[in-house]
DNA sequence: CTGCACCATGCACAAAACGCATGAGCGATC
DNA sequence: GATCGCTCATGCGTTTTGTGCATGGTGCAG
């Protein structure tokens, strides 16, 4: 069953004549009328009653236009409903990222994402596994190495850079290292443990100044950055940090200033098939937003 | 927009691939593909994440998957109806006869109608003005005359024959007439006044064994037949009566038996759009077949 | 690593649908 | 009462749309 002649025996039930139908359909007057014909053939049963002054619906047309009617109502609301969503951001947003990055970074920006789209409930999972956007398990992410996938659109957002920091206390005991090597003499704090391997950035201080077959073992591993950071803070010893981490006015001292760190790019990703959603839309403009005035 | 489109996406939705829903729809996988392409186009928005493994519903897809659902569930409870209405009667169906015909011969046959269809409600319109079917006043009449309307579909159910008829303390007063002539001499009594005039057999009183354009000129016109019949019935006169309306066992008596009488006959009519309604076919049955079962 | 199942697309063909023009029927109007 | 005007039905030629086949590319399973 055509279901496009309902359509047209609609848009017919409502005008009342072939011609005025045809005319709001943009087709002929023979055009409807054989439409309509042949969806009678196909409900086998008369749909309306040829008047010479327009048409009646039969019994059974009246059942069909109810229908008809309904029909349209619901694909009228879906219609608005997609506008809806490719225009104005709703629903929910599931959001992933780093544990770092996740409560550092985008957390305390979040409040103005909620107060911009507040019909958009966002839903953060930090975690330094990597969920599948393909498989839905999340709706847009901001990873710390660009996305190979090629049907996941990746957007540059800013680069993390990276330091060795120590406290003064920890500097004031066992001195300040000058040089990689004297790296071999002090406390080496590292995130690690079942983190993943892409965050290798952060083991720099495990091969930096030595031979890459024999690094340091780190004295600890956590696999938490802000434990980490804090374990720095509390003059545990040495380690690399992600300069977001340390706030303006914060005791920790950079060391071995000079010497060129790695870093990491943040790329904000999220499946094609999503660009067209609104709040996506809206989600990636506020982050770039950020990562612009964000001048770290 | 192509309403077909949506009933091509609901069967891609549910089948979960192009090509097993190209084989329910009787398609090719290219033509569903491309179907599909073309409404995700009209949209403007994906409706499915392209998996190797099949497919996925993208967010505005499972919007669009709920209306096609629901459009569909009233499409198909519709459809049911439809064939419900076709082949089980039900509904209301509104009938009309003339006041004699419907009160004597109808009214009485209807219980065992009624018993038949319990789903019919039966609306009885008994009057002697013509209800216009086409304007749906009537869904169904027995008419005592052949309608001409080509639209009316026709079908013939009896003869109503007519005599005259008089009560024997009418005759034991004024004798019986044994000629056409001698009714001149005799008080007639007829059905008439405000009806319409194709009920002319009841008139042949007036002119029988007459000039025509000098006929007599009834002592009593009543317009209820029943009515005529009850005058006659205590004595009132001579008329003409419909051999229904006496029912076997009356003490009136039958005048001129050897003359010809007229007769009319009479017609099950209704609009041609409704010779597919189930009720209207079954009351069409019960009626040919009363009809038939009916010697008069 | 190979194979399989799936989707996208180019191409040629066919069928369906369309518009135009005509004919006919019925109401309203003059 | 005749005509006019508006309606729908239908035949015909054309266009357009859609389809099927075949091919190419891609990602998961064995």
């Amino acid at each position: 069953m055509d279901w496009d002649r309902i359509r047209i025996f609609y848009t017919v039930a409502e005008s009342g004549s072939f011609t005025k139908a045809g005319d709001t359909l943009g087709l002929s007057q023979s055009a409807v009328s054989r439409q309509i014909s042949a969806l009678e053939r196909e409900v086998r049963a008369p749909l309306f009653h040829r008047h010479t002054r327009g048409l009646i619906l039969t019994e059974q047309g009246e059942l069909l236009w109810r229908a008809a009617r309904d029909m349209t109502q619901r694909l009228e609301k879906t219609k608005a409903q997609l506008t809806e969503t490719r225009e104005h951001p709703s629903g929910e947003l599931k959001v992933t990222t780093t544990v770092g990055l996740g409560s550092r970074w985008l957390a305390p920006r979040l409040g103005d994402f909620l107060d911009s789209y507040p019909d958009v409930r966002v839903q953060l999972a930090l975690t330094d596994e990597e969920l599948d956007l393909s498989m839905r398990q999340a709706d847009i992410a901001i990873r710390l190495r660009q996305p190979q996938q090629p049907d996941l659109i990746q957007r540059k957002l800013f680069t993390v850079h990276f330091h060795v920091y120590a406290a003064p206390s920890y500097l004031k005991r066992y001195g300040e290292p000058k040089t990689l090597e004297e790296l071999d003499n002090h406390r080496i704090l590292s995130f690690g443990g079942t983190s993943p391997s892409y965050l290798l950035s952060v083991h720099w201080l495990g091969t930096a100044g030595r031979d890459p077959r024999d690094p340091r073992t780190p004295h600890l591993l956590v696999n938490n950055i802000a434990a980490l950071r804090n374990a720095v803070e509390h003059g545990a010893g040495l380690a690399v940090l992600p300069d977001y981490l340390v706030e303006q006015g914060s005791p920790l001292m950079q060391i071995l200033r000079e010497t060129e760190m790695p870093s990491l790019d943040s790329y904000l990703v999220y499946p094609e098939e999503m660009k067209t959603v609104a709040r996506v839309q809206a989600f990636r403009d506020f982050l770039i937003q950020k990562a612009q005035r964000w001048t770290f």
